[in-house]
DNA sequence: CAGGATCCGTTTCGATACTG
DNA sequence: CAGTATCGAAACGGATCCTG
Protein backbone atom coordinates (compact mmCIF):
# COMPACT_ATOMS: atom_id res chain seq x y z
CA UNK A 1 0.00 0.00 0.00
CA UNK A 2 0.98 3.44 0.39
CA UNK A 3 3.00 3.56 -3.61
CA UNK A 4 1.53 7.24 -3.97
CA UNK A 5 5.24 9.08 -4.39
CA UNK A 6 7.26 6.08 -4.11
CA UNK A 7 9.50 6.62 -1.32
CA UNK A 8 8.04 7.91 1.69
CA UNK A 9 11.29 9.22 3.20
CA UNK A 10 13.18 7.09 5.16
CA UNK A 11 14.73 5.94 1.80
CA UNK A 12 15.63 9.79 0.92
CA UNK A 13 16.85 10.85 4.49
CA UNK A 14 19.74 7.84 4.80
CA UNK A 15 23.33 8.37 5.21
CA UNK A 16 23.25 11.04 7.91
CA UNK A 17 23.59 9.51 11.57
CA UNK A 18 20.41 9.65 13.22
CA UNK A 19 18.07 9.50 10.21
CA UNK A 20 17.89 5.74 10.71
CA UNK A 21 17.10 5.46 14.28
CA UNK A 22 14.41 8.31 14.54
CA UNK A 23 12.17 6.48 12.45
CA UNK A 24 12.37 3.90 15.34
CA UNK A 25 12.43 5.95 18.07
CA UNK A 26 10.77 8.79 16.97
CA UNK A 27 7.22 8.32 18.23
CA UNK A 28 5.58 9.32 21.77
CA UNK A 29 5.68 5.51 23.11
CA UNK A 30 9.15 3.62 22.52
CA UNK A 31 10.85 5.85 24.74
CA UNK A 32 8.40 4.94 27.08
CA UNK A 33 8.95 1.76 26.46
CA UNK A 34 12.40 1.27 26.60
CA UNK A 35 12.60 3.63 29.81
CA UNK A 36 10.68 1.51 31.60
CA UNK A 37 12.22 -2.05 30.84
CA UNK A 38 15.52 -0.69 31.31
CA UNK A 39 15.17 1.33 34.57
CA UNK A 40 12.25 -0.06 35.90
CA UNK A 41 12.61 -3.83 35.04
CA UNK A 42 9.15 -3.78 33.52
CA UNK A 43 8.93 -7.34 31.38
CA UNK A 44 5.10 -8.14 30.46
CA UNK A 45 2.79 -6.52 28.46
CA UNK A 46 0.31 -6.56 31.13
CA UNK A 47 3.21 -3.98 33.15
CA UNK A 48 3.34 -1.91 30.27
CA UNK A 49 -0.59 -1.66 29.65
CA UNK A 50 -1.07 -0.79 33.47
CA UNK A 51 2.12 1.56 33.97
CA UNK A 52 0.66 4.60 31.07
CA UNK A 53 -3.29 3.93 31.54
CA UNK A 54 -3.39 6.20 28.39
CA UNK A 55 -1.89 3.58 25.92
CA UNK A 56 -4.07 1.54 23.44
CA UNK A 57 -3.97 -2.05 23.50
CA UNK A 58 -2.98 -1.90 19.84
CA UNK A 59 -0.79 0.48 19.91
CA UNK A 60 1.44 -1.30 22.48
CA UNK A 61 0.82 -4.62 20.90
CA UNK A 62 2.37 -2.55 18.01
CA UNK A 63 5.37 -1.04 19.26
CA UNK A 64 6.15 -4.25 20.64
CA UNK A 65 6.38 -5.48 17.57
CA UNK A 66 8.09 -3.25 16.24
CA UNK A 67 11.07 -2.70 18.42
CA UNK A 68 11.62 -6.21 18.33
CA UNK A 69 11.56 -6.15 14.39
CA UNK A 70 14.32 -3.19 15.02
CA UNK A 71 16.29 -5.23 17.42
CA UNK A 72 15.96 -3.64 20.50
CA UNK A 73 13.64 -5.97 22.24
CA UNK A 74 13.14 -9.25 22.05
CA UNK A 75 10.63 -11.95 23.24
CA UNK A 76 10.65 -15.06 24.92
CA UNK A 77 8.98 -17.54 26.72
CA UNK A 78 9.55 -17.32 30.81
CA UNK A 79 11.54 -19.40 32.71
CA UNK A 80 8.73 -20.25 35.25
CA UNK A 81 5.37 -20.03 33.27
CA UNK A 82 5.69 -20.87 29.38
CA UNK A 83 2.39 -19.09 28.76
CA UNK A 84 3.71 -16.40 29.05
CA UNK A 85 6.30 -14.32 27.09
CA UNK A 86 8.58 -11.88 28.52
CA UNK A 87 9.75 -8.85 26.73
CA UNK A 88 13.50 -8.56 27.19
CA UNK A 89 16.05 -5.60 26.10
CA UNK A 90 18.43 -7.01 23.30
CA UNK A 91 22.14 -5.65 23.57
CA UNK A 92 20.96 -3.48 21.03
CA UNK A 93 18.28 -2.01 23.34
CA UNK A 94 20.78 -1.52 26.82
CA UNK A 95 23.11 0.11 24.16
CA UNK A 96 20.25 2.89 24.40
CA UNK A 97 21.28 3.32 28.61
CA UNK A 98 23.17 6.50 27.70
CA UNK A 99 20.72 7.93 25.74
CA UNK A 100 17.41 7.34 27.43
CA UNK A 101 20.08 8.68 30.98
CA UNK A 102 20.92 11.99 28.98
CA UNK A 103 17.13 12.46 28.51
CA UNK A 104 16.19 12.05 31.91
CA UNK A 105 18.97 14.29 32.82
CA UNK A 106 17.45 16.79 30.50
CA UNK A 107 14.40 16.60 31.05
CA UNK A 108 14.94 16.92 34.89
CA UNK A 109 16.55 20.17 34.61
CA UNK A 110 13.71 21.78 32.36
CA UNK A 111 10.93 19.96 33.57
CA UNK A 112 8.76 19.59 36.28
CA UNK A 113 9.92 15.92 36.81
CA UNK A 114 8.71 12.82 39.64
CA UNK A 115 11.55 10.12 41.18
CA UNK A 116 13.92 12.47 41.98
CA UNK A 117 16.08 9.91 43.49
CA UNK A 118 16.30 8.36 40.29
CA UNK A 119 17.49 11.57 38.72
CA UNK A 120 20.57 11.90 41.92
CA UNK A 121 21.38 8.87 41.07
CA UNK A 122 22.03 9.04 37.41
CA UNK A 123 23.56 12.68 38.09
CA UNK A 124 25.92 11.86 41.03
CA UNK A 125 28.09 9.36 39.26
CA UNK A 126 26.52 8.48 35.94
CA UNK A 127 29.27 6.02 34.69
CA UNK A 128 28.75 4.02 37.47
CA UNK A 129 24.83 4.22 37.44
CA UNK A 130 24.96 3.05 33.47
CA UNK A 131 27.62 0.13 34.79
CA UNK A 132 25.24 -1.02 37.14
CA UNK A 133 21.78 -0.90 34.64
CA UNK A 134 24.10 -3.04 32.20
CA UNK A 135 25.18 -5.52 34.86
CA UNK A 136 21.64 -5.97 35.95
CA UNK A 137 21.30 -6.81 32.53
CA UNK A 138 24.02 -9.00 31.83
CA UNK A 139 22.25 -11.11 34.77
CA UNK A 140 19.23 -11.27 33.50
CA UNK A 141 20.49 -12.42 30.29
CA UNK A 142 23.02 -14.86 32.17
CA UNK A 143 19.47 -16.20 34.04
CA UNK A 144 17.59 -16.70 30.79
CA UNK A 145 20.37 -19.30 29.46
CA UNK A 146 21.98 -16.68 26.80
CA UNK B 1 -7.35 21.46 18.67
CA UNK B 2 -7.62 17.92 19.56
CA UNK B 3 -10.05 18.18 22.56
CA UNK B 4 -11.98 14.51 21.54
CA UNK B 5 -11.56 13.38 25.14
CA UNK B 6 -10.59 16.15 27.46
CA UNK B 7 -6.85 14.97 27.97
CA UNK B 8 -4.94 13.50 25.52
CA UNK B 9 -1.95 11.69 27.56
CA UNK B 10 0.41 14.70 28.80
CA UNK B 11 -1.85 15.05 31.71
CA UNK B 12 -2.29 11.66 32.68
CA UNK B 13 1.20 10.77 32.00
CA UNK B 14 2.95 13.19 33.95
CA UNK B 15 4.72 13.17 36.96
CA UNK B 16 7.78 10.33 35.62
CA UNK B 17 10.66 11.75 33.94
CA UNK B 18 10.75 11.68 30.50
CA UNK B 19 7.03 11.80 29.71
CA UNK B 20 6.47 15.26 29.13
CA UNK B 21 9.77 15.62 26.89
CA UNK B 22 8.66 12.50 24.83
CA UNK B 23 5.85 14.57 24.15
CA UNK B 24 7.77 17.22 22.65
CA UNK B 25 10.60 15.35 21.27
CA UNK B 26 9.11 12.15 20.41
CA UNK B 27 8.63 12.64 16.77
CA UNK B 28 10.23 12.03 13.78
CA UNK B 29 11.12 15.49 13.12
CA UNK B 30 12.34 17.40 15.79
CA UNK B 31 15.25 15.58 16.79
CA UNK B 32 16.61 16.21 13.41
CA UNK B 33 15.92 20.02 13.07
CA UNK B 34 17.71 19.99 16.34
CA UNK B 35 20.67 17.83 15.53
CA UNK B 36 20.87 20.11 12.66
CA UNK B 37 20.77 23.20 14.07
CA UNK B 38 23.34 21.96 16.39
CA UNK B 39 25.70 20.23 14.99
CA UNK B 40 25.59 21.45 11.00
CA UNK B 41 25.06 24.91 12.19
CA UNK B 42 21.79 25.45 10.09
CA UNK B 43 19.91 28.56 10.96
CA UNK B 44 17.25 29.09 8.56
CA UNK B 45 13.77 27.74 6.86
CA UNK B 46 15.19 27.52 3.86
CA UNK B 47 18.45 25.09 4.77
CA UNK B 48 16.31 22.89 6.72
CA UNK B 49 13.80 22.75 4.26
CA UNK B 50 16.46 21.49 1.51
CA UNK B 51 18.23 19.82 4.01
CA UNK B 52 15.51 16.45 4.33
CA UNK B 53 13.46 17.39 0.90
CA UNK B 54 10.87 15.31 2.48
CA UNK B 55 9.50 17.35 4.81
CA UNK B 56 6.50 19.48 3.67
CA UNK B 57 6.34 23.17 4.16
CA UNK B 58 3.49 23.34 6.49
CA UNK B 59 5.00 20.77 9.09
CA UNK B 60 8.59 21.97 9.09
CA UNK B 61 6.63 25.36 9.80
CA UNK B 62 4.40 23.60 12.55
CA UNK B 63 7.69 21.71 14.31
CA UNK B 64 9.41 25.16 14.41
CA UNK B 65 6.46 26.85 15.96
CA UNK B 66 5.91 23.93 18.58
CA UNK B 67 9.98 24.03 18.88
CA UNK B 68 9.49 27.47 19.64
CA UNK B 69 6.70 27.25 22.45
CA UNK B 70 8.71 24.54 23.80
CA UNK B 71 12.25 27.02 24.21
CA UNK B 72 14.61 24.76 22.52
CA UNK B 73 14.45 27.56 19.96
CA UNK B 74 14.37 30.82 19.45
CA UNK B 75 13.45 32.48 16.11
CA UNK B 76 15.27 35.92 15.53
CA UNK B 77 15.99 38.83 12.96
CA UNK B 78 18.86 38.23 11.16
CA UNK B 79 21.35 41.24 11.79
CA UNK B 80 22.56 41.60 8.50
CA UNK B 81 19.09 41.16 6.87
CA UNK B 82 16.11 42.30 8.62
CA UNK B 83 13.75 40.66 6.11
CA UNK B 84 15.23 37.15 7.26
CA UNK B 85 14.34 35.04 10.54
CA UNK B 86 17.27 32.76 12.13
CA UNK B 87 16.12 29.96 14.44
CA UNK B 88 18.71 29.48 17.09
CA UNK B 89 18.76 27.00 19.83
CA UNK B 90 17.88 28.50 23.16
CA UNK B 91 20.29 27.02 26.14
CA UNK B 92 17.70 24.56 26.85
CA UNK B 93 17.61 23.23 23.37
CA UNK B 94 22.15 23.22 23.76
CA UNK B 95 21.09 21.15 26.75
CA UNK B 96 20.16 18.63 24.72
CA UNK B 97 23.88 18.16 22.96
CA UNK B 98 24.80 15.07 25.52
CA UNK B 99 21.51 13.37 24.40
CA UNK B 100 21.84 14.03 20.54
CA UNK B 101 25.57 12.85 21.06
CA UNK B 102 24.27 9.95 22.59
CA UNK B 103 22.02 8.85 20.23
CA UNK B 104 24.44 9.48 17.11
CA UNK B 105 27.09 7.19 18.74
CA UNK B 106 24.25 4.42 18.93
CA UNK B 107 22.99 4.97 15.66
CA UNK B 108 26.57 4.84 14.64
CA UNK B 109 27.14 1.66 16.29
CA UNK B 110 24.30 -0.29 15.59
CA UNK B 111 23.13 1.49 12.18
CA UNK B 112 24.83 1.74 8.80
CA UNK B 113 25.65 5.66 9.51
CA UNK B 114 27.39 7.90 7.04
CA UNK B 115 29.66 10.93 8.24
CA UNK B 116 32.31 9.01 10.26
CA UNK B 117 34.43 11.80 11.30
CA UNK B 118 31.57 13.29 13.60
CA UNK B 119 31.12 9.93 14.71
CA UNK B 120 34.62 9.82 15.49
CA UNK B 121 35.02 13.00 16.98
CA UNK B 122 32.55 12.29 19.70
CA UNK B 123 33.95 8.70 20.30
CA UNK B 124 36.99 10.48 20.81
CA UNK B 125 36.89 12.72 23.12
CA UNK B 126 32.84 12.97 24.41
CA UNK B 127 33.34 15.76 26.91
CA UNK B 128 35.74 17.76 24.70
CA UNK B 129 33.13 17.45 21.53
CA UNK B 130 30.53 19.05 24.08
CA UNK B 131 32.29 21.76 25.28
CA UNK B 132 33.14 22.47 21.86
CA UNK B 133 29.86 22.74 20.21
CA UNK B 134 28.88 24.60 23.41
CA UNK B 135 31.26 26.93 23.14
CA UNK B 136 30.67 27.66 19.40
CA UNK B 137 27.22 28.58 20.76
CA UNK B 138 28.20 30.57 23.37
CA UNK B 139 29.97 33.03 20.66
CA UNK B 140 26.19 32.79 18.50
CA UNK B 141 24.81 34.14 21.35
CA UNK B 142 26.82 37.35 22.36
CA UNK B 143 27.35 37.88 18.69
CA UNK B 144 23.84 38.34 18.85
CA UNK B 145 23.91 40.94 21.61
CA UNK B 146 21.97 38.55 23.94
C1' DC C 1 12.52 35.06 -3.05
C1' DA C 2 12.05 33.55 2.08
C1' DG C 3 8.67 32.03 5.14
C1' DG C 4 4.93 30.43 5.65
C1' DA C 5 -0.74 29.35 5.21
C1' DT C 6 -4.36 26.64 3.08
C1' DC C 7 -6.54 22.79 0.86
C1' DC C 8 -6.86 17.97 0.11
C1' DG C 9 -5.82 12.97 -0.42
C1' DT C 10 -3.30 9.44 2.24
C1' DT C 11 -1.31 7.28 6.24
C1' DT C 12 -1.05 6.53 11.00
C1' DC C 13 -2.99 6.83 15.62
C1' DG C 14 -6.01 5.76 19.22
C1' DA C 15 -10.46 4.25 21.74
C1' DT C 16 -13.47 0.72 21.96
C1' DA C 17 -15.18 -3.83 21.11
C1' DC C 18 -14.12 -8.22 20.55
C1' DT C 19 -11.37 -12.94 20.55
C1' DG C 20 -8.07 -17.24 21.42
C1' DC D 1 -4.14 -12.08 29.92
C1' DA D 2 -2.50 -10.84 25.43
C1' DG D 3 -3.54 -9.35 21.95
C1' DT D 4 -6.66 -8.43 16.89
C1' DA D 5 -10.46 -5.89 14.24
C1' DT D 6 -12.73 -1.86 13.32
C1' DC D 7 -13.44 2.82 12.48
C1' DG D 8 -13.31 7.82 13.38
C1' DA D 9 -9.74 11.43 14.41
C1' DA D 10 -5.42 13.35 13.85
C1' DA D 11 -1.10 13.84 11.55
C1' DC D 12 1.39 13.74 7.36
C1' DG D 13 2.91 14.94 2.59
C1' DG D 14 2.32 17.47 -1.79
C1' DA D 15 0.81 21.16 -4.33
C1' DT D 16 -0.49 25.55 -4.48
C1' DC D 17 -1.27 30.15 -2.91
C1' DC D 18 -0.35 34.21 -0.08
C1' DT D 19 2.50 38.08 2.05
C1' DG D 20 6.25 41.17 2.99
Amino acid sequence: MSKTSGKSGSERRSGCPLNASVEMLGDRWSLLIIRDMMLRGFRSYKELMECYEGIATNILADRLRKLIEYGIIAAEPDPQDRRKVNYVLTRKGMDLAPVLTEMVLWAAAHEETGNQQLVELMRGDKAKFLADIRARWERTQAASGK
